[in-house]
DNA sequence: ACTGAGTTGACAACGATTCTCATTCCCTTG
DNA sequence: CAAGGGAATGAGAATCGTTGTCAACTCAGT
């Protein structure tokens, strides 16, 4: 069985590998694949395996310091992200993001799934378009 | 070169296959994937290849005749839908679904849009939950 | 029937992600 | 500081959804 903190966070050691991938995150802004993430990496030189790269994104999704989502054919893209909820606007030919967030949505998701009975709600909500920059 | 209609629409023949497919769409409410849909027609006694199953749902999906989305884990899931804008509350468990919409996420996407700059927006949203029956 | 383009199916190929497992590393304890 | 044990790693195999390949087939129009 894993070992856990006091609160029943899991135990998780700062490596060599996990440093890495989080100053990896820490140095852009927008989203990226995972195999951007270790090729990234690679090129600066820390060596750290592919499988790694995943296991630490993972962890960090799971903490919620990273946010994961998909891009339309389902490869999965990360960023690190601030620790309040919000969304993002996407720009579709750049990738730019820029995090936006509103009381409005969150209350109006709220009020669908009540209406419908539905319990332990979440939400993902991503809006895509054309930066100023790309047009 | 792929010929086409007088307005640019690709010319799509209605085979046995396709109307299969498109029947085993309207026969359910929920979200399905592709390899569920093949298995369907299979225990129905059509026999539809795998690939054509694929090919046949990527169409519909152009011809926004079905929608697509994707799960946590990032496999397409298929659903036919109104020809009306709208989002799916999604039961994890059971994977019911039922569509809500509401001008008030449309005008507020559309604002953050315009906040930021973006054009030819467009956006996702799910609501995922356990259903009434689920619980 | 003849023809040509669209379609199909079986299977190979792909690509992202996960699993396996022997090895290595990080911590804590003595 | 040496030892021990669980966590973490890396290399590669394995999964699995999805797409590509290509010869055989089917439909629509002549």
């Amino acid at each position: 069985m894993t070992s856990t903190d006091a609160d029943g966070t899991p135990i998780l050691r700062p490596t060599r590998q996990r440093i890495a991938v989080a100053q990896a995150m820490a140095s852009f802004h927008d989203f990226r694949s995972a195999q951007e993430i270790h090729e990234l990496l690679g090129r600066r030189g820390e060596r750290v395996g592919l499988a790694t790269v995943y296991r630490s994104l993972q962890r960090m999704v799971e903490g919620g310091e990273v946010d994961l989502l998909r891009t339309e054919d389902g490869e999965a893209i990360y960023r690190r992200c601030s620790d309040t909820h919000h969304h993002h606007l996407v720009c579709r030919s750049c990738g730019a993001t820029v995090e936006v967030e509103g009381p409005a949505v969150e209350r109006w998701t709220r009020a669908m799934a009540d209406e419908h009975g539905f319990a332990d709600v979440s939400h993902t909500l991503e809006i895509f378009g054309t930066c100023p920059a790309c047009r």
